[in-house]
DNA sequence: TGATTTCCTACCAATTTGGTAGTAAAATAT
DNA sequence: ATATTTTACTACCAAATTGGTAGGAAATCA
């Protein structure tokens, strides 16, 4: 029942970014690294999660890095969670994907499906902004 | 961010208690095992856990097992998931025993302290008795 | 062309999860 | 008494997950 270092992490380099979003310059994963005191290595791997599907933009070379794709009010906590967490999914049975033909009926399923939407709507509920300012 | 089968198997054992509740009488683990489909060893484990402070009832023997020692309306489904899985802790940081001076200002800490609660408070808001009968 | 920085693949140690195995101790049935 | 039942306790183990590291290729800019 916990959020990895990598959703941890995730949020921060988001949060970097859209601190510095006003600038509109690609920041650098060293800089962040340093900030942040995360590994580089470390943060290469999580930021290619994020960076999926124009997600974040980045470029190469000097005076490269990466930046926010879109204003910071439109990225969501769950998002940015569940894209380097994957699906948040209290109990594998609530997973849309897992078929059981005994859902309707199951106590389990109703009290971790119930959970489940709990977690999602509290993480939906707040954007990449509001947590930024915070 | 998963509930283990250690939380679910405990609820499992509970649950079956409570349906029994009325009849008074100790409720053997093998009986719990060939009805739930949960292999007899592990439930041991699991109820060692539960099995604390008088938590439950329990005797050895024939005719022992275990037994509920208060009304299943007693027992909230928080208490039953945290003697098994430990308490729910989403970060690190938003333990107690966690000391961290930054706790106050830290965007972090606050965003999983308040999720930490909403999950508390879910769980918490739901008894024994009202997952057995729903 | 040299420095910088992302991008990509592979590897690895430590921890957690989900168990199993064996035995001792207590209570009951015969 | 003693055999059976059932909890209680300790130790072990394989597989998966977590939290990284290492090395190099490819792109971009000065």
């Amino acid at each position: 029942m916990k959020i990895s270092t990598k959703g941890r992490y995730a949020l921060a380099i988001m949060s970097y970014l859209a601190r510095n979003y006003k600038e509109d310059r690609y920041i650098t994963l060293k800089e962040i690294s340093e900030k942040e005191n995360i590994s580089l290595k470390y943060l290469e791997k999580i930021i290619s999660m994020l960076n999926k599907g124009g997600y974040l933009l980045s470029l190469r070379g000097s005076e490269g890095g990466y930046k926010l794709a879109k204003d910071p009010k439109e990225y969501t906590i769950y998002e940015i969670i569940s894209k380097t967490e994957g699906d948040i999914v209290v109990t594998s049975c609530v997973d849309s994907k897992f078929i059981c033909s005994k859902k309707e009926k199951c106590r389990s399923f109703k009290l971790w499906n119930e959970l489940n939407n709990v977690i999602i709507n509290f993480l939906n509920g707040k954007t990449l902004d509001d947590y930024t300012k915070e």
